[in-house]
RNA sequence: GGAGAGAUGGCAGAGCGGUUUAAUGCGGCGGUCUUGAAAACCGUUGUACCGAGAGGUACCGGGGGUUCGAAUCCCUCUCUCUCCGCCA
């Protein structure tokens, strides 16, 4: 969530900027920055009063000290009154923080200056693309008839085991994706990734911190007897790590990876989207989170963005990088690079990372602060995730793109990973 | 699942109705001494909000209550630990 020292601070900047985002903030902006006002100046009545209702106590507790039950009486009168001016001013404050509260939360994160406007994915902006898109010929398979052809992935003993989105890998297929989860981590460790592997259930808190909850509970799976959230990604996790923390600025850079399944309900989603490995409740994905100081959050999704590139050129996937516009992004993002592969046989380009620059919107929910060293005053820290990367679309991609007449070719930098350097 | 104990500042740990602005120790920071360091000694040491400032208010796991006054008493929830049971 914005902070209301912002919004006070920048309201025309924001009002402008939300507009990339399609977010007409200026009415609820202005109500928030009255709710703001009232809210200051019934504490400053209500401190006032409480600073003498404690010096009464303080006199009444004196007067029974001196045996003086007569004056200590007529003080005690003089409390109530008191007493209820406070219990009115409390409960106004409550009602008037809360309603604050819940106006600021509806607030999208403001996203950064070289957002383009738009409204959907249309707009969005091509930064770069890479790898040659391969020629296949008419015979060439999606990936679901090859998963089913080389026998490495089960669909439908998922359906038995559990329920749509749910495939089995099995024998190669489930080599593969070890490998690729192996392939990635190693990846960010080199690039100076701490790794952690982090529980696969969340209690609410973390999933306030990061901004699941309370709006999109339904796309996660709950566990109601425990009141535990299946994570949807290894972001909510690793970042509520640093819940509650005041780090030093010594700290900096933090850099963080962890594999983890990712569960997510979908719920709504049919049709072609959804086919084979394109959509699923389970998948595994491989994720980088870093914490950064401000002034340095944008040189570090520079950085993510390369490090994801160099992963993906790896593996010789196609691909192109996309700056999302304002309407495409997500709500706590102030900037977001896609990463798409070409899926040859099904001919699309499919998502398999998400780079995002939420600056202090996540860890303004998070209380996720460091010191600065002059001031020694605390400040919100800025947090950043990609995927580093999804594995199903870049199995169907792996898949597609190199089927030969022989087999499925394993790109070298896997091999020695799986083992093998061909499915056949 | 059963029984018991507990939750206090960065950590350890007192306090159990009114000089608590939370003792004391450790750690951290600053200083004295020293060629330098250690030791010793002295000082300092949280967060948030309101206020131009002086200053004020709130916070002792969360929520509610009793009281003129609550870390302290009552209710309730959550979590942690110990033992037993079950178990990879």
């Amino acid at each position: 969530m914005l902070t209301i020292n912002f919004l006070r601070e920048n309201t025309k900047l924001a009002i402008e900027r939300l507009k990339v985002k399609n977010f007409d903030a200026q009415s609820i902006i202005t109500v928030i920055l009255g709710l703001d006002q009232q809210r200051r100046d019934i504490q400053t009545e209500s401190d006032s009063l409480q600073a003498e209702m404690n010096q009464l106590s303080k006199e009444i507790g004196n007067l029974f000290k001196q045996g003086k039950q007569t004056e200590a009486n007529e003080a005690k009168e003089k409390t109530t009154s008191l007493k209820d001016k406070i219990k009115d001013l409390t409960t106004r404050l409550d009602e008037v923080n809360s309603e604050l509260n819940s106006l600021i939360v509806q607030l999208p994160n403001v996203p950064h200056e070289s957002v383009p406007a738009g409204k959907t994915a249309d707009d969005n902006l091509e930064v770069r693309t890479g790898g040659a898109i391969p020629v296949l010929t008419d015979e060439a398979l999606p990936h679901w008839d090859l998963a089913a052809k080389y026998n490495l992935i089960d669909f439908e003993l998922g359906n038995k085991l559990t329920g749509s989105g749910f495939p089995v890998y099995i024998g190669q297929g489930a080599r593969l994706q070890r490998a690729l989860i192996n392939f990635f981590l190693d990846e960010n460790l080199k690039a100076g990734y701490t790794e952690y592997l982090p529980p696969f259930m969340v209690n609410e808190d973390s999933g306030f911190g990061t901004g699941q909850l309370p709006d999109k509970e339904g796309q996660m799976y709950h566990v109601g007897l425990d009141n535990f959230y299946l994570i949807p990604t290894a972001e909510v996790p690793v970042t509520n790590i640093f819940r509650d923390v005041v780090l030093n600025e010594s700290d900096f850079p933090v850099k963080c990876t962890a594999y983890t399944p990712c569960f997510r309900r979908e719920a709504g989603s049919y049709g072609k989207d959804v086919r084979g490995l394109n959509r699923l409740h389970q998948f595994d994905k491989v994720e980088i989170v870093q914490l950064r100081k401000p002034d340095d959050s944008y040189l570090a999704l520079e950085e993510m963005v390369s490090h994801v590139e160099a992963i993906v050129k790896k593996l010789g996937l196609p691909y192109r990088i996309i700056k999302l516009c304002g309407g495409d992004m997500s709500f706590t993002s102030a900037l977001t690079y896609d990463f798409e592969v070409f899926s040859a046989a099904q001919k699309r380009w499919l998502e398999v990372s998400s780079v995002s620059n939420f600056e202090s919107f996540q860890a303004n929910r998070l209380k996720l602060r460091y010191r600065n060293n002059e001031t020694k005053k605390t400040i919100l820290a800025h947090t950043l995730n990609g995927s580093s990367l999804a594995l199903p679309r870049i199995v169907a991609s792996l898949l597609e793109n190199n089927q030969t007449a022989e087999g499925i070719k394993i790109p070298e930098v896997l091999v020695p990973y799986t083992g093998f350097s061909l499915i056949k």
